[in-house]
DNA sequence: ATATTAAGTGGACGAAGATTCCGTTTACTG
DNA sequence: CAGTAAACGGAATCTTCGTCCACTTAATAT
């Protein structure tokens, strides 16, 4: 996938940051474009990234990330002043792919189905992505006051296939979004986590979760 | 496997690595006994490590503490070769009051409300000793085959209660102790947890927990 | 007491990684 | 083509982990 969907981009003005500019020109008008090869190094970067994160895992360091992208650890830097906005965009297309399914088993499905559909896909995403939750779950330890993007799609969508779901009445309304996202994505994020175990407390969980008839 | 019930609260012995020579040998009588300068730079290892620990968080640098003990780096490593050695002895009263409480609700409660309190036991402890689990989860993370005495001490306490209410039919029989602890453990070490959050969720659990009537 | 000796000590040291700094290069613009 | 700001890259710095080893000391034997 090399050209992938536009994704909307954002001002980018959290804290810091402005990393994360997606290569595409703003045309703000004011200001010169971005040079070609700033854009070419960015994706250069990402791609490298994604490789050497899912050879390594994600204790994979900075520098070998930019000798296998063939740049500097500056311009690495340049690009992605926090190690969190590299793993960002590297899973930017996942996470967004997640959000559109939530969208869709909302709009598609019954509510009680939704919400079970969605949180198993967000399981079986979550085996193969254990690099980026515990990269998302470290630095939001480090940082908590930290606004990640990434993180704030997911809670949307925990939200929204919920709150569908208690609108309908078949979800219990003492809880949401983002107590389903840290009991859900806690027991994704454990280390010991593996396939059927999964499933049989997401099993549960939607047992305690359903609104006793 | 038996395991030896350790009496005494403070012998001065290494923990992880290969050398499991465990507690104060009785009668191995060939080697000399342990030097006082040990014991006692043990123990102030572990009060500078509480404290430091207490004081910054889970990213406290072992110098830092071995500096506050008092000792060298090389000290503080003879002692504790690797850093969750040193966590381990920090909480090792900790776990062992869990571990208390779980038998003593087992067998002062009914099943169910044994789980309930015990269940309800944990997440307070959480809330007050989140470095711990952090560490815990984070050593176990990086090195899955290790055998860390105090996590296991945690899921022995989970298969206690759990198993106890699953034999008196009030709580589904296809999870086990070590989906529990994911489940609940995974919750408790996430970083935006707050109290009341915790306890609805807990709830949710429950529910999802005892068995449908 | 004194000598012996193995265990214990502490800080220097090297590896490794994160992040910054800055002189040089390069792609746009007029 | 020249001017310029942006981007580059890698050397330099900083921090922490963990090891090594020459020296010290407490327990034991004499």
């Amino acid at each position: 996938m090399l050209r992938d969907v536009t994704i909307p981009l954002e001002p980018a003005e959290h804290l810091g940051g402005s990393a994360t500019n997606d290569g595409v020109d703003g045309d703000d008008g004011s200001h010169r474009a971005v040079r070609s090869d700033a854009q070419r190094n960015h994706h250069r970067i990402v791609v490298a990234a994604r490789e050497v994160f899912a050879l390594q895992g994600s204790d994979a360091s900075m520098v070998s990330i930019a000798h296998r992208a063939g740049v500097g650890a500056g311009t690495l830097y340049r690009h992605f002043p926090h190690r969190i906005d590299l793993v960002e965009a590297v899973y930017r297309v996942d996470v967004e792919e997640l959000a559109v399914a939530a969208e869709s088993a909302v709009r598609d499905l019954a509510p009680w189905e939704a919400l079970r559909d969605w949180l198993d896909s967000f399981l079986r995403y979550s085996l193969g992505k254990r690099v980026f939750l515990t990269e998302l779950r470290e630095s939001f330890e480090k940082n908590p006051e930290l606004k990640l993007r990434s993180r704030e799609r997911v809670e949307q969508s925990f939200a929204l296939v919920l709150e569908n779901a208690q609108r309908a009445g078949v979800a219990r309304t003492d809880i949401d979004g983002s107590d389903l996202m840290l009991l859900v994505g806690g027991m994704c994020t454990g280390p010991t986590l593996v396939g059927a175990q999964g499933e049989r407390l997401l099993a549960m969980v939607l047992d305690g979760l359903r609104v006793t008839p």
